[in-house]
RNA sequence: GGGGACGUAGCUCAGGGGGAGAGCGCUUGACUCACAUUCAAGAGGUCGGAGGUUCGAAACCUCUCGUCCCCA
């Protein structure tokens, strides 16, 4: 016998092992079956998985695991990602914290601790992905610095540079000291920081007048070849092409006029610095400027700074505006707040300048992909992110690729002392230009993202023509955050349009952050991150799931808090115990056939009585909305649908209705024919409910479905997901349960009232039209067991007795519970009060609707009709209300 | 500067042109033979503000205020 409380740690490990022993997970690669593929965002082997991953994985094995019901060949191709900077920081700080200086360590051993720490996390990610109940083929694992992955790779560079789409050169680029590499643009995090501005003069050359100029960073004017001014501006026209002062080096520069420059900021006069601003670059292409590094790539002042050389920039822009005020060439220091770029994995504050490195030709690659996205061949859910998509690439620069660490793919690209670069698929032996073996491959890696956009094409065997690629490509949904589109999502997308020639999703499905409870971003150095490991430790994967799922809508942050965790844990505990209720009552099962006759829809049992067509109904209503939902991808209306169907309706009433079936006493063949078809139909809703909550929480379904009997399929993992059936749709007692259950409550609160235990059964006598009667009649047994009822009336011609309180439903159902002087006359008259007040309300907003001739006319009939039925009905009751208040005073 | 999201019950959030919803919290009662991780009953909201569209707006549009995010 199941235990009262369920224990998820009892349960989750061995039913994942049982998944991965009976080969559920794998992908069958039958092309004669309909494809579901997904390809996991592998997670970074920097570390371990944090709560933004365990919902993405979620929401990707809910996904999966409906679909594999549904009889797709389902891939869910898990992996990891090198995660090239990240982890070559991450190994680095844990090596100095061992004294070990990297750099000094040398490549090759240096790698080797990488390769060792890499082996380390992705088995731990590996083991969280398992705890979390991850239905992933593992058969299928991929890495992106596997052999394969290392060849798509190659293959995508070289083909790329043959094709004029890479190329190497010099430009402005990202430059970060503290990891010593050039980053891509989006590698940069701007933020707006308080700061000064410095408003320098700069003595014409001729002499007498001066120029002022504003700057943020006033040891860059070590680096100035010019002062731009606007052509249209007045105020300097006749300046143009004369010369200035630059202080400090006594340099000689021109004024130009560039329509870059806005006259009306600061002095309408800018310094040009194209060693260290990527605008202040392009005015020095347009003008034909020096370009002076001052700033090199240890973030130091070089020998161009002249006297400064060797200074920290920070130091020397103290130094400096020291000098200029010595000088009294300083204006004025303003406060000022501008945003500044920091490394986005060391938040060190990047160095724009000017570097040789490779760079993706990004327009070509660009245009298809956005008409991709354009033709719907690919769909954002939720759509509004399909704009954010748009706008970078349209927009977009271009790519720099590689990189100054260690840890990545090599730059397949060798450089020979005759001056001839090779770029090769295979590693060049000699130099076709002079014959020379002596050749230098790049010691620089490519950016980690260029790996990441062949992901999804990469892992399923490209460059090979594999089955794989052909059956599972496109793939079906990619489900990632909103913070890497740019990143990963529009990259893959141009990719596989360059090398597949095809999408390589057809719908991204976006999710937000998990928050913390306060709704900050979770995060290391404020220590709010929440564990997934330890949620399922103390609650259970199938609860963290839940909660997670439920608090989720598209695109949509959300907050992680104690509390919805413990609604998670309690639901756990209600299906639990609702299928306890139910295996309990089944009677001793010694054999097959024990067992309860298996219910089908297709074959319904004629004596079905109201209660079990309104759960068959409801039952059906929920498999309904819940595919709808899930086409959809409304994950968390999904789960909050079973929620509240499997505790409000199957819990509250349909398993307490069906006590009376099942304990009523008496060997009559009836009797024991109707505990039969109520034990039947609470297995087959057990089975039911298992089926669609499944993929939500997929340990507690399976293992609750495996002790259930008539089981047709091997597991619950493979059983047949549930459609809605035209042959358990019953509107008519669905709304005839709604009246029974009027009456329940009606009599229950009147009950409360009086503060009843529940074993002080009480007489009721209702007053109901003879339709209602009727039905009502029929269902007598369970209004008195329901309500705690022990002498029940129900007449059309019932009169109210002389004491009683009421509830009045309708016009012609009213509930009397009559008690001799036990009545509490002023609270009854105070709660008939309040009824009145909001039937009045009532009556009001239904009566100005009906009064408006607008409303009659234009609004659909059945709506009016409503509107009219509503009104009467309260109507009615405001004039029995009246009646009763009447008797009261 | 451009774009976007959010603002609904005390809290956290769903919903979405035609009678305001959930969970938690709160009040009252109950250890009732599945579950006290429970059951029953209840209190609580002019759906941020102002205009507009409409017969009808909490929902759609515009503006506005507040919070947050992305991009330059």
């Amino acid at each position: 016998m199941l235990p009262p409380v369920y224990d998820p740690n009892a349960v989750e490990k061995e039913r994942y092992q049982f998944w991965l022993e009976g080969n559920f997970f794998r992908a069958t690669g039958d092309s004669s079956q309909a494809p579901f593929t997904i390809v996991i965002p592998p997670p970074n082997v920097t570390g371990s998985l944090h709560m933004g991953h365990a919902l993405n994985n979620t929401v990707q094995d809910v996904l999966i695991r409906r679909r594999r019901m549904q009889g797709y060949d389902t891939l869910w191709l898990p992996g990891c990602d090198h995660a090239g900077i990240a982890t070559q920081n991450v190994v680095e700080k844990h090596l100095a914290e061992e004294g070990i200086d990297s750099r000094k360590l040398g490549r090759e051993k240096f790698l080797e601790r990488v390769w060792a720490w890499k082996d380390t996390y992705h088995e731990r990610i590996t083991g969280q992905l398992h705890r979390l109940g991850c239905s992933c083929d593992w058969s299928r694992e991929r890495f992106t610095m596997d052999e394969g992955c290392s060849r798509a790779v190659r293959k995508v560079f070289v083909d790329l540079y043959h094709r004029g789409l890479v190329y190497r050169g010099d430009y402005m680029i990202n430059w970060c000291s503290r990891c010593s590499t050039a980053l891509s643009d989006i590698e940069v995090e701007h933020e707006n920081e308080a700061s000064k501005i410095t408003h320098i003069k700069y003595p014409l050359a001729e002499g007498g007048k001066e120029i002022i100029v504003a700057t943020t960073r006033p040891e860059s004017m070590l680096g100035d070849t010019a002062v731009a001014v606007h052509p249209d501006d007045q105020r300097y026209r006749e300046l143009v092409g004369k010369k200035v002062i630059l202080p400090l080096l006594n340099r000689e520069i021109p004024i130009v006029a560039d329509g870059y420059v806005d006259p009306d900021f600061g002095s309408g006069a800018v310094k040009v610095t194209p060693g260290h601003d990527p605008n202040d670059f392009a005015i020095g292409q347009r003008h034909n400027l020096d370009v002076i590094m001052v700033v090199g790539e240890d973030a130091k002042m070089t020998s161009a700074a002249g006297p400064y050389e060797g200074m920290d920039r920070f130091d020397c822009r103290n130094q400096i505006v020291e000098d200029l005020k010595a000088l009294g060439l300083i204006e004025k220091i303003e406060d000022y707040e501008h945003s500044i770029g920091h490394c986005q994995r060391c938040d060190t504050v990047v160095e724009p300048l000017i570097s040789r490195q490779w760079f993706v030709k990004m327009k070509p690659l660009a245009e298809p992909a956005l008409e991709a996205v354009k033709e719907q061949h690919t769909n954002f859910v939720p759509p509004r992110f399909t704009r954010i998509y748009n706008d970078w690439l349209e927009n977009i620069r271009d790519w720099c690729i590689s990189r100054q660490i260690w840890w990545g793919h090599r730059i397949p690209a060798w450089y020979c002392k005759c001056g001839e670069l090779i770029v090769d698929y295979e590693d060049p032996a000699s130099c076709p230009s002079c014959g020379s073996s002596d050749l230098q491959q790049d010691p620089d890696v490519l950016d980690t993202w260029f790996s990441s956009a062949l992901w999804p094409f990469s892992t399923l065997g490209w460059p090979d023509k594999t089955l794989d690629l052909e059956h599972f490509y496109p793939t079906s949904v990619l489900v990632t955050g909103y913070d890497i589109i740019f990143f990963w999502v529009a990259r893959m997308m141009f990719m596989g349009l360059a090398f597949m020639k095809d999408v390589p999703f057809r719908t991204v499905y976006i999710t937000g952050l998990v928050r913390d409870a306060l709704g900050r971003k979770m995060s290391k150095s404020l220590g709010n991150g929440v564990d997934p490991l330890d949620v399922i430790e103390n609650y259970g994967a199938d609860t963290l799931r839940f909660t997670l799922i439920t608090g989720q809508a598209p695109g949509n942050d959300q907050r992680f808090r104690q509390e919805s965790v413990e609604a998670g844990r309690n639901f756990a505990n209600k299906i639990w115990n609702a299928s306890r209720f139910v295996l309990m009552n089944l009677g001793e099962i010694e054999n097959e056939k024990d067992q309860p006759v298996q219910f089908d829809p297709e074959q319904l049992p004629k004596d079905l009585n109201r209660a079990d067509r309104w759960i068959l109904h409801r039952f059906n209503e929920t498999i309904k909305r819940v595919n709808e939902l899930f086409e959809r991808y409304e994950l968390g209306e999904a789960a909050r649908l079973i929620y509240e169907y499997l505790w409000n309706d199957f819990c509250d009433w349909y398993l307490e209705i069906s006590k009376y079936q099942l304990y009523r006493q008496g060997e009559s063949a009836d009797i024991e024919k109707d505990r039969n078809r109520t034990r039947s139909i609470l297995v087959y809703l057990i089975d039911g409910v298992m089926r669609i909550l499944h993929p939500f929480m997929p340990f507690i379904s399976e293992e609750i479905w495996q002790q259930l009997p008539n089981r047709k399929e091997e597991a619950l993992i493979v059983a047949v997901w549930p459609e809605a059936s035209e042959k358990i749709h019953f509107p008519r007692e669905s709304e005839e349960m709604d009246l029974l259950q009027e009456v329940v409550r009606a009599i229950r609160n009147l009950r409360s009232q009086l503060k009843l235990a529940p074993d002080q059964k009480t007489p009721v006598i209702v007053k109901a039209g003879e339709q209602s009667a009727a039905c009502l009649n029929a269902e007598s047994h369970q209004i008195r067991r329901l309500a705690a009822v022990d002498n029940l009336t129900i007449d059309a011609g019932a009169a109210k007795p002389e004491q009683a309180l009421t509830a009045i439903i309708t016009e012609d159902l009213e509930v009397y519970l009559p008690l001799e002087g036990v009545i509490d006359f002023e609270a009854e008259r105070a709660r008939l009060q309040k009824e009145l007040t909001q039937v009045v309300a009532e009556i009001k907003r239904t009566e100005s609707k009906l009064k408006s001739a607008g409303f009659l006319k234009k609004a659909p009939a059945e709506v009016v009709a409503r509107e009219k039925s509503r009104r009467d009905d309260q109507e009615a009751r405001l004039q029995k209300l009246q009646e009763r208040l009447q008797e009261l005073n």
